[in-house]
DNA sequence: ACGTTATAGTTTCACTTGAAACCATTTGCA
DNA sequence: TGCAAATGGTTTCAAGTGAAACTATAACGT
């Protein structure tokens, strides 16, 4: 068969698959550095920053607005409680639910890792000019509706 | 300790994230057509697309041009010759190196899902006009630098 | 030529992950 | 009330993953 019969995908021009390269590449540089300090995994981490966010939320909710699935909310939760970073009570009127918020050892990381976060968004994007960054808000911004 | 002596990270504005968001969702939704169909992960996809643009590469240079590590393009090379779908043959003058192509039944399943990967890119940045779509090519050009 | 170093690729091991099954509690409704 | 369905969360199981060790071959320097 000829090669000339075929059509070949060109994965380096293939949009979806060159946005996961770099979201990849950039949410591990992130990742890098609160793993090895605070042996923190990228889950924790957000479980971390959505409980700074918003306290006394149930996992339910975490796992709702960190886009991850249950499981791995329950067992980044785990962890955390496990730690001390994270204080696990249940709901008053719902025993199923539970109450999660920052320990002060959480907190504590949580306010070291957060403004290193920031710190890592903005060297990324600083190669990127003003009107290109407004641009690309706008454009996730339509791709996730 | 009060709460307004804390930073809280805003996740859902943290570009990082939405990145990943965006990324893992179009990712997932392309690659569930050919997992059931093919019973293909999408390793092997990437795999089979870049020997169906670059035949006769070695492994290593698979490697290169997917960013994948070395023990998953062996994996699933190894998934890929076992089914049939890769032809693997020992470089003449480099007994180290494999020589990889698509086998006839491996191009015929590329022939299928490759346009199918294009239709997909389409379909999701169809919410996108040609004006942002120009941007977000030039701001992941200069992303990925 | 010969030993060291580098490279291609595979295997092993410990860890992560998601789907499905599961348990406990609450809700909805006959 | 009481029982089926829904919900919050955890556990189990099977598969996937990366780092490091390993095998085989080639390249390099003396």
């Amino acid at each position: 068969m000829a090669d000339s019969a075929h059509h070949p995908l060109a994965l380096e021009q293939f949009l979806p698959y060159r946005l996961s390269i770099v979201s990849n590449t950039i949410s591990q540089a992130i990742a890098a550095d609160y793993q090895t300090r605070f042996d923190l995994s990228m889950t924790e981490w957000r479980v971390m920053a959505v409980l700074g966010r918003f306290p006394d939320v149930s996992a339910r909710e975490v796992a709702e607005r960190t886009a991850m699935d249950k499981v791995a909310v329950s067992r980044a939760l785990a962890r955390l409680v496990k730690s001390g970073r994270v204080i696990r009570e249940t709901h008053d009127e719902d025993k199923r639910r539970s109450v999660l918020r920052l320990s002060e050892a959480g907190w504590t990381i949580h306010d070291e890792v957060a403004p290193q976060a920031r710190a890592h968004e903005t060297e990324f994007f600083a190669v990127l000019d003003a009107e290109e960054r407004a641009w690309l808000l706008r454009i996730l911004e339509k791709l996730s509706a």
